[in-house]
DNA sequence: ATATTTACTGAACGTTGTTCGGTAATTGAT
DNA sequence: ATCAATTACCGAACAACGTTCAGTAAATAT
C-alpha cells in the first residue's frame, strides 16, 4: 500500500516532531513541564493541532515511552561481549541501572504510572507479550546463556522464564529505588555488582519445588 | 506546652479530615482525580479554606504518603512470629508484595514521584535516615536475625545493612513490575516465594570481596 | 465589651486538556 | 486548468485545576 505518500510523510515528520520536542521538554523542565501548549509552541502549531496528531496528552506520553523502551533496550545491549556470561548478565543488569540513573524522568515515566506500557493485549498470555518486548529479551537470553554455561540451574516450575523476570525485578528494585527514596543517596557501583552476584549465585543450583 | 488547647485540637481534627477524604477519593477514583475541590466539597469547606491546614497539594500528598508508610510498616509486621528467620524473612517480603498489590495508588504514589520521600534530611547520611524508617528498620531486623542464626555472612564491605538494602530492592522490583508492566498477568506466590528463596540462599555465603 | 487574632469564603488569576466552527490549503477527478 | 472534496490548521471557548487575596464572620484575649 502506498504508506508514503507525500501527505504520510509529512504526517509522520510532524508526529516525529511533536514527540521530539515533547521528549527535550521533559529532559529540561520535567514532566510536570510538559503541556500541550508548551509542544505546539516548540513546533509553531496552534495547541489545536497537536489533536490532529495524537488523540490526546496520554497517547503523547505513550509514544515518548516507546522511546524510551527502544533507547533502555540499546543501552542493555551496550556493553562489549564477554567471554564469562556471569559477568555479562550482571553487566547488563548494571547498564539497567545506569539507564535509569542517566534518565530519570525517561525512566520514570515508563514505569511508575499503570497505564504506560507497550501494547497491552489482554487477548495474549503475558508471558508471550514479555518474549516479544526487546528489553526483557535481552535479560532473557543472558539468562539462556547463563543456563547453558551451566551456571545457573532450570527447573520444571522455574524456568529461564522466571530467571529472566526475577533478575529484571531485581535490577528494576534496585534503579527504582534510587531515583525515588534513596537519590541523592551515593550510588556505588561495587555494591550493585556484590548484590548481583549474590543474586546470581542464589540460581547457581537448584531452586527448590515446592 | 498547651498543643491541646482547643483551637489546636479542631485543627488537628480538620487536617485529619482532610487527608482522611483525599485518601478516600484516591482509593475510589484513582490518583488523577483527586483535587483541592474535591477535598473541599467531600468536608463542607471552600477550597481557599485547605490552604489554612495545608501549604499546598503536594503537602497533602506528602501526608496522604506518610500515612501509607506507616500501613506498610504495619503490613510488613502482620505476620505471626516464626521460629525459622529465613521463613520470617520471605514473608515479610511476601507481605511487601501484599501490600503494593492490595493498595496499588498507595504505593505508586509512595515510590513513584522522586519528591515523595519522608522528612528527606539532606544534612544527614543516607544510611542512618533509613535506619530510623520504620518500614525498613523491619526488613533490618529480620536479617540480623538471619545473620544470628547463621545463615546469612556478613563482610565488612556488605553487611546487616547493605543485605537488609537489597532484600528491599529484590521485593521493591517484584512489587512495583506487577503493578506496571505485570499488570492484569497473574500473580503467583508460590513463585515469588521461590525467588525470595533463591535471593535468600545468594547471601548464605560470603559475599566476594572486591 | 472591646480589640485582636483566627477561620473562612467568593471571586478572581493564570494554566491546563480538549472541543468546535470556520478558514486556508491541499488533494483527486474532470 | 478547474472545481469539488478532503484535509490541515487555527482562534476562541469550555470546564476544571492550583493558588491568591481582599474581605467578612467567628472565636479568643484583654
Amino acid at each position: 500500500m502506498d504508506n508514503t505518500t507525500p501527505r504520510t510523510r509529512r504526517n509522520a515528520r510532524i508526529r516525529q516532531a511533536i514527540i521530539k520536542s515533547a521528549v527535550e521538554i521533559i529532559h529540561h523542565e520535567g514532566v510536570s513541564a510538559l503541556s500541550i501548549r508548551r509542544i505546539a509552541d516548540a513546533i509553531d502549531y496552534s495547541p489545536a493541532s497537536i489533536y490532529e496528531y495524537y488523540p490526546n496528552k496520554d497517547a503523547i506520553l505513550a509514544a515518548v515511552c516507546l522511546e524510551g523502551y527502544a533507547k533502555l533496550t540499546a543501552a542493555l545491549q551496550d556493553y562489549p561481549a564477554t567471554a564469562d556470561p556471569r559477568v555479562a548478565t550482571r553487566e547488563c543488569g548494571v547498564q539497567y541501572v545506569r539507564f535509569a540513573l542517566a534518565n530519570p524522568d525517561y525512566f520514570l515515566l515508563m514505569f511508575s504510572s499503570a497505564g504506560m506500557q507497550p501494547n497491552h493485549n489482554s487477548e495474549e498470555s503475558l508471558e508471550l507479550q514479555l518474549l516479544r518486548s526487546p528489553a526483557f529479551m535481552v535479560i532473557y537470553r543472558h539468562i539462556h546463556a547463563l543456563v547453558e554455561a551451566g551456571f545457573c540451574v532450570v527447573t520444571p516450575r522455574y524456568g529461564v522464564f522466571q530467571i529472566a523476570l526475577s533478575a529484571w525485578q531485581m535490577v528494576h528494585g534496585i534503579a527504582m529505588l534510587s531515583l525515588t527514596t534513596l537519590r541523592d543517596g551515593p550510588l556505588d557501583y561495587t555494591i550493585i555488582r556484590m548484590t548481583l552476584d549474590a543474586w546470581q549465585r542464589g540460581f547457581a543450583h537448584t531452586v527448590a519445588e515446592r
